[in-house]
DNA sequence: GCGCTATCTGAAAGCGCTTTCCTGCGGTAC
DNA sequence: GTACCGCAGGAAAGCGCTTTCAGATAGCGC
């Protein structure tokens, strides 16, 4: 916005023929204006359209209704499930969304925390796992810890091992578990696992759940098979199990997302799922059910998680202990999972 | 942001015992500055973590370095493809966005024009179609006239038939035509069509496309249901278009997202897709090519319409005229329209 | 060595708003 | 009629920053 001239409260203030600290007070309803007064002053902004500049009260007010989210990618159902439920959350509220796509890079990740800093966001919401990596997790710190003690309200959804804030926890080391629990009962016990690259606390505590579970139950998984955490990723990793020759009757993918990777894969090269092999995935993105076979999976409640970890940034009060709410996720089996050959 | 100070200018200028216009001067690179003193500022900057008060900066440049954008909603993935297209092209500009969901309601749509306005967003996009509706443009015009005399630049996705700004416009009549012309080949002539809701610019397009196209060649449709613009719109369409009767070889959905309902509400009455009716849609989403049957569909390069719609705002110069970048949609064949039984 | 110019730094104004603080008014009590 | 109180409205300060503007210092030619 740049070269034209804004109407200003001065102008408002000069057309209504009253000062603008009155102009103020009836725009905001702060004190009591005469009755006459307070009608010229709100003809006069409607007439001239006058909408008050943003950046000079939350100068002034040191506080503005904007929060920021940061995300790795608007486009993946999962985040986008998250962030229908921040952005009804927010609407309630009169809150402004800042949302922010890291696509991935951990760099870029904090220097939009930087940014929304520099905008004095009332609260930042990070959704997505953390890395885990020593030298992010002090980048985040350092931007983190002063927006912290300035009275910002940070909160997380999935777990990140170094921030000490409010958490909006998915119990996905449980919810996997509970999956290769399913699975077994079905009668499988050879499996292969589509892993999301190592490093995300996602990643670590859904493999290490269903590995964990397996192996109580006395079974070991050899073939795991590592990837990005989208369709390619899913297809790419399914590809290269097939390639070397897939020994197992059951398929766990991270994430949904790559689950429908790894179905396509599997159908190109003639597998039939569920016959041949069964496969599964994890969150219950909205597509999923309308795939054939509909998708096993372990549902997570995306959007409620959006709402609650706003609201979790928001809550005043409270400051004291940090929360963490867990949200378990549900084995809810479908077609894609039968029983092995 | 509330109850704490924040480490401003000042303090990194006492810190390093210089004025903050020195400061100033090397925090933003404007003016050469002596050695020492420059060191001694960055020093104290990164010693104090500081980060400017963006709202201090926006307010004295007069601009500042967000865009908003406004959908109806997050999760739907036409709208997410393009906005990922968008958080790419901000992100390589080190722009901000604010991200308001209508959830289609178009007095909220306003409401977060006028948000947008007070926060001097640098440039506002709104995705998807305008409502045609009379009392919703008149509304819209009030905000966004003062927007534009203020040097604020608007860029749409869509046709408005109002708003007489820079529009990237995909061919939907067109798209839709094509898309009917092929079905013809195929050897449809009964058709059904599930709409969106009528008053949206794209449903009118697309719907009339469709038609016209048929009327060319003698088909007319009768079979024609309404419903919202998303999953359950296309079940429920498709649902009572089976309880009065299905007389068509062919069903077009307005959207993918319609499609993927019907296709469910289809199935779940025992019809098959292709064999017993043929299904398309429109926009080319990434799920349904993983769809099975493959959905045919009228492709439409979202992420790069999010690029384009930016590029579109943020262009300076050419203040003159109002550029509108047409987008062509590409029918795509896949294995859900075979010819009729 | 003196005066002039070229640089760099600091003081101060001002962006648009909110919010004290203070003045002036009318009303009440004596 | 005078003294006092309450209240509404205006003047002005200040939020944190950038940017003139002017002052100070150094460098140069003569």
């Amino acid at each position: 916005m740049a070269d034209r001239v804004h109407v200003t409260l001065r102008d408002v203030a000069l057309a209504a023929g009253v000062s603008s600290a009155t102009a103020s007070r009836v725009l905001n309803g702060t004190a009591k204006v005469r009755e006459d007064l307070r009608e010229r002053v709100e003809a006069a902004a409607s007439e001239l359209a006058y909408t008050p500049n943003a950046h000079a009260q939350a100068l002034v007010r040191a506080s503005n209704e904007t929060v920021g989210v940061i995300c790795h990618d608007v486009s993946d159902p999962y985040f986008s499930g998250i962030a229908r439920g921040v952005m009804r959350a927010a609407a309630q509220r009169d809150l402004l969304v800042m949302l922010a796509s890291t696509f991935r890079d951990s760099t870029r990740e904090v220097a939009y925390v930087s940014m929304l800093r520099a905008q004095r966001a009332r609260a930042i919401l990070l959704i997505g796992s953390g890395f885990e990596d020593r030298r992010w997790e002090q980048a985040m710190d350092v931007e983190l810890r002063p927006y912290l003690n300035a009275g910002g309200r940070v909160a997380v959804v999935s777990r990140h091992r170094s921030l000490r804030v409010d958490t909006v926890l998915p119990e996905n080391r449980e919810g996997a578990a509970a999956l290769a629990r399913a699975l077994l009962a079905l009668g499988h016990r050879r499996f292969a696992i589509l892993s999301g690259p190592v490093g995300l606390s996602t990643v670590v505590d859904r493999v290490g759940g269903f590995r964990d579970a397996l192996a109580a139950a006395g079974v070991s998984v050899d073939q795991i098979e590592e990837g990005p955490f989208n369709r390619e990723g899913g297809y790419a990793g399914a590809s290269a199990l097939l390639d070397r020759g897939l020994d197992a009757t059951c398929l766990f993918a991270a994430t949904d997302v790559m689950a429908v990777g790894a179905l396509a894969a599997l159908r190109e090269r003639g597998l039939r799922v569920p016959e041949d092999v069964s496969l599964a995935g994890f969150d219950d993105i909205p597509v999923v059910r309308d795939l054939t076979p509909p998708l096993t999976t372990v549902s997570l409640p995306l959007e409620e998680m959006g709402e609650r970890v706003i609201a979790l940034a928001l809550r005043e009060g409270s400051r004291g202990r940090r929360r963490i709410e867990r949200v378990p996720g549900t084995v809810i089996l479908r077609a894609s999972t039968i029983g092995p050959p």
